[in-house]
DNA sequence: ATAGACTCTGGAACAGGTTCCAGGGTCAAG
DNA sequence: CTTGACCCTGGAACCTGTTCCAGAGTCTAT
């Protein structure tokens, strides 16, 4: 029945979860790390999340977006809430970001190459076989790539090895 | 010495390492992982790898480097051991591996030209405000892409934001 | 009272490839 | 005999953001 309150002065969780698009289990998250700070509880203790929370978690969900992480914003979060300006670490930290995107993208760009070519050779190779013959395609794999991209390379642990990605999450 | 052995007809663990480029750890965790036989043993329970697990774990190495996991690899070499011919389920998976490459491409190339527009813009703003003043960069960005990219991207737990990565890991 | 929807807790699980750890052998050269 | 370079083991840590778990309280509407 929305109680008294005129324009609710609080959101409750799972209210606040809604608005911003993540899950409860996401809030207490941000929480724990310290980028939301701990909301005042009712007498149940039900968390009362201020109405201004929902723009810090879509500041936040925009800031991972571009690439940040939780901990970096949980520093950078930390100083503005105490009133400083960590405008400059902020700048600094996106820059880093995008030259890593632009080494990521050319790295990214051979590899999708690579796999065109290997395909396409592949492909060519399967047609002179039987289905049941093999082909050797990973032989031809390693005959080309034998020494190039040895590591190091940033691609790896990317998501283009993550296939599950947890079935939409939720919402 | 050499021995007597006039060309050396198997590798321990720290010789294969070091021709492979990968530390020994890994070979035993690849072994562990069932994409290296199990090779036979001295007398002192050293391992004693064929001289062709070399070219096995170049193999590896190199399908990784394209996209392919660990387990996806212990799956297709093992068919591949027992005489089978995995050649359609390798070009399928390489093919999968393409299409999520360039959805990450594109992601990705969309992610640089948010940042650039965002440091421009950011830059802008701080040339007018002293350096101890809050320039609400963070702001600006959720203003922006408040309800895009919600999340689901593929581009979460990418490497952007992986920074150790461990000092080049050894060798 | 009872169903059904919310909320609470802290710790563990997940993904994936590699590294790290401790405690203990093996072996050749000096 | 000591030094130093190798090798062995299995299990845990790393990284990051999110989800999942179980056991338990709260509140509203029927």
């Amino acid at each position: 029945m929305r109680e008294e309150t005129p324009k609710q002065q609080y959101l409750r969780s799972g209210e606040l979860a809604r608005l911003a698009g993540v899950s409860t289990d996401t809030l207490r998250h941000y929480e724990r790390k310290g980028l939301l700070a701990r909301p005042r509880r009712s007498a149940n203790g039900y968390r009362e999340y201020p109405a201004s929370d929902l723009d810090r978690v879509r500041l936040v969900r925009s800031a991972l977006g571009i690439g940040f992480t939780l901990d970096e914003l949980a520093r950078i979060l930390s100083v503005r809430d105490r009133g400083g300006a960590p405008c400059h670490e902020v700048r600094a930290l996106a820059g880093t970001k995008l030259t890593e995107v632009e080494t990521q993208l050319g790295e990214l760009a051979a590899l999708r190459d690579e796999l065109r070519r290997l395909l396409k050779n592949w492909d060519a190779l399967l047609a002179k076989n039987s289905p049941s013959e093999r082909a050797g395609l990973l032989e031809s794999l390693a005959a080309k790539t034998s020494r190039r991209r040895t590591r190091a390379s940033s691609l790896t642990h990317t998501s283009i090895n993550r296939k599950k990605e947890s079935k939409e999450t939720q919402w």
